[in-house]
DNA sequence: CCGGTTACTGTAACCGGTTACAGTATAGCA
DNA sequence: TGCTATACTGTAACCGGTTACAGTAACCGG
């Protein structure tokens, strides 16, 4: 312990301890070019004694490299995203990189570059949903910036890797169990905020349940759902109170489902027995509403990993599939009216 | 644009075409230094036209600050992180700091120095309960790196700031509330894990309520649930087996609750008319559990902002409080006995 | 009119790493 | 024996910012 200022180690100060050059040091703890055993003994030594970490600043400078990933999304609170950020984050650190996060918040999304996280301090970007408008995309697209979306697809003429779930074929079939199996043929649809995409798939996939089974669409059975519990509530009272006629409800997501439910419920209207009711997601809370709802489970977890794989392929060999779509599956509980 | 170069513009290429030195520049961009008016309007035309951003590692290089705040814990799952994780976030970036976030997850957790996140490539760390032992911390601490603990108090012989909130008041009021309002006697209580503070405290709530009402400790009424749903279910059954008799249960946390209320469900047992259930942290499915759960709310965002305020006032003033300690409040549903 | 302050600007060293280039020593081989 | 390939090491330039220091011009008070 020669040292005693109180600022870290630096590669200048090992490299003296150990009576070799800055390049030697470096080359050891890069492992990119031969170093003598006693040499790399005695680094070793002396690395530990004085506590060196490579400072990331400094190397990042010299190799154009940061070694971090950034993730850009809308809101961190709420079900959805402590899965995809486990996913990403695990992925992240099995690869020696690190996260940096970011939400979008304010009101009106701003698109005031730069962003917190771009190229001035990350690799590549993962950004979800709509945290990013098309403008934004173009112009890190333009800079050849790595980009990975998530739960949505690229922009008009841009070609930007993107991973989600299948969103439409779920619905359908979750809807065509509510037809079929428990004999609905009103049923309602919570639509998600219009501009998510996840969103619009889903209810493509209800539009095509009806189709399949010759039931006509009926914009009356449609209204805002929004992801959001309250408003899907009022939705669902506003519905009650026009007096429309429903037998199913099948909600964009897992929290509109719960808003519906309470609606419902403070009505008087029995789920399943009077109508049935279906959601998206499997939130954790889902086999705990009464009833415990019936609903599409997406492999959230796996999406954020597979997200995080295609930005760190994408930025070690500029490659990456231009599309990854994640299997959902149904989950039958009993709010449509099985198991009861 | 002159700039054909694939790679970013640098400073010098902004001083380049605004036909001043670099120094100038970058005076421009801090805003620590008089610029004149004519040469500002020149530069904001010149940054904006080349997308100019200035590189966050250069800058750290040059000023030894990263701007970047790390958070260290144990698991991102779970319902417990959303919340924290958004207040951190909110303050990190309302002043203008990055966020590093990074998980130990390893089985065996893993002291490896260095940690993914630490003085190399952030100015100060928010540390989740146990996500780093004493030795770390000393480590840390003996540098005079700024620390700020989450939910967990200072190792013996250090002083940290911590940040954390109210369990044993809030645990005993819960407990009493059982006992008074509720006539309970037999109260069972679902540790939680032994290493975790806030489960030390709320055993201590637990046992602080009986003694207030004379009521015996007995050791046979302890049982372990770990924060873990199948663990408390698991426990819950064993004791069911073992004929203990109870009239109440108290959980370390929602989780284990989740768990217990399964077992006694599956056991035939009405909850709250046969026993009474309460838990704690009101996590997001509490209020939809069968029945909606009593339980205590912990004001976790809260926790995040003002640990997260708290790390940028130790970095930047040396200042902080030794121990910010927020209230909790508890929640009356009716797996105690109430509304039903 | 002069000395001193203020407003503004430029030059160049520096932060802590990486790496191109140059060099030495030794081994291998004809 | 000489010649080349290989193993290992050092010097110094460079990455893209910040800032100490120096310098010029305008302004101000007496």
């Amino acid at each position: 312990m020669t040292k005693t200022k109180s600022s870290a180690a630096t590669i200048r100060d090992v490299a003296r301890q150990a009576g070799v050059s800055v390049a030697t040091v470096s080359r050891y703890i890069n492992h990119n070019a031969p170093v003598s055993a006693e040499v790399a003994a005695r680094l070793e030594t002396v690395m530990v004694e004085l506590h060196y970490t490579p400072q990331a600043n400094a190397r990042s400078l010299a190799t154009h490299r940061t070694h971090t990933l950034g993730l850009l999304m809308v809101d961190i609170a709420g079900d959805f995203f402590p899965p995809l950020l486990s996913g990403i984050e695990a992925v992240t650190y099995e690869n020696g990189y690190d996260l940096l996060i970011s939400s979008i918040r304010e009101p009106e999304r701003r698109r005031t570059f730069p962003l917190p996280v771009g190229p001035h301090n990350t690799d590549g970007l993962l950004v979800f949903a709509d945290s990013l408008d098309a403008e934004g995309m173009q112009r890190f697209a333009a800079s050849h910036f790595p980009l990975v979306l998530i739960h949505r697809s690229s922009p008009e003429g841009l070609i930007i890797p993107c991973v989600t779930v299948e969103n439409k074929a779920a619905s359908c079939t979750i809807v065509e169990h509510l037809i079929e199996t428990h004999n609905r043929r009103r049923i309602l649809f919570l639509q998600g905020p219009g501009e998510q995409e996840d969103s619009q798939w889903r209810e493509l996939g209800y539009r095509e349940a009806l189709e399949k089974h010759n039931i006509p669409f009926d914009p009356a059975l449609v209204a805002p759902g929004n992801f959001d519990r309250v408003i899907a509530y009022h939705s669902m009272q506003q519905l009650l109170a026009r007096g429309v006629i429903f037998d199913a409800v099948f909600t964009g997501d897992d929290e509109a489902a719960v808003g519906a439910l309470m609606a419902l419920n403070e009505a008087g209207i029995t789920v399943p027995d009077a109508v049935s009711v279906a959601g998206f997601d499997d939130q954790r809370m889902a086999p705990f509403l009464t009833p415990p709802l019936t609903t599409v489970r997406a492999p959230t977890e796996e999406v954020g990993r597979v997200a995080a794989q295609q930005l760190l392929s994408l930025i070690r060999t500029g490659q990456a599939n231009p599309l990854t779509l994640l299997p959902t599956e149904i989950v039958i509980r009993c709010s449509c009216g099985c198991n009861s």
